[in-house]
DNA sequence: ATAATATGCAACTATTAGGTTGCATATTGA
DNA sequence: TCAATATGCAACCTAATAGTTGCATATTAT
């Protein structure tokens, strides 16, 4: 999974939401996990989808109910990413702080 | 800016692409930044002022030109919001390892 | 058996996104 | 001055997205 899609995946506020209620570590069922959200049932069925789809979350169903549960590789994948950005700006900031101050000695 | 704006500019592969060439530290004009990306320098553009109005770039205009730089902070933003969900689950995860361990004793 | 529950699937609509092309305009260099 | 350059603006097309409603189906509880 390219991280752009896990970006994609986290650019919807609904999809954000559903990732936070996840974070607690506990699984939840498709429809509890669709209450309160704002939108219908297979509205935010869509959603979760999506989020299966760029492999932010699993589903494990079993009987007639599906389990949902975060799974943070993509999750870290994607800091891991805006990280590096940050690091390489930090670097190059710090290369022209001591170029100044290598100038400003002679 | 709230912070699912922030993925979704990065949820795109050209957009992705621009932050990368300017996470070096250096500001491109609209015009270099928008060579070999793959689509039209109006294309390019869309998504460039996609990448501002995220609050991701900053477009400086001088003359015929318009030079544009990085702007970490919403990077930053972002970043914070996926460590933190990470660190929920870890803790989660932490205190469910405990609870085992407690219940092995017995 | 039957009713309630949890979910899936499909069709449809409206909006947004990503991309294009064409043309206008302001700035700069020769 | 005049040509080249850098950019902006607008119209347009297509595909994808977010959302809906309606109905089907499998599972579970009584």
């Amino acid at each position: 999974m390219s991280v752009d899609a896990v970006f994609k995946a986290l650019g919807d506020p609904v999809r954000l939401e559903i990732v936070t209620r996840l974070s607690d570590g506990s699984s939840y069922t498709i429809g509890k996990l669709s209450e309160n959200l704002g939108v219908s049932r297979q509205g935010a069925r869509k959603q979760i989808q999506a989020l299966a789809s760029a492999d932010i979350i699993e589903l494990h169903p079993a009987g007639r109910e599906t389990q949902v549960c975060l799974k943070p590789d993509s999750l870290q994948q994607a800091r891991l990413f805006i990280a590096d950005i940050e690091q390489r700006w930090d670097q190059r900031l710090q290369a022209l702080k001591r170029l100044l101050e290598d100038s400003g000695d002679t």
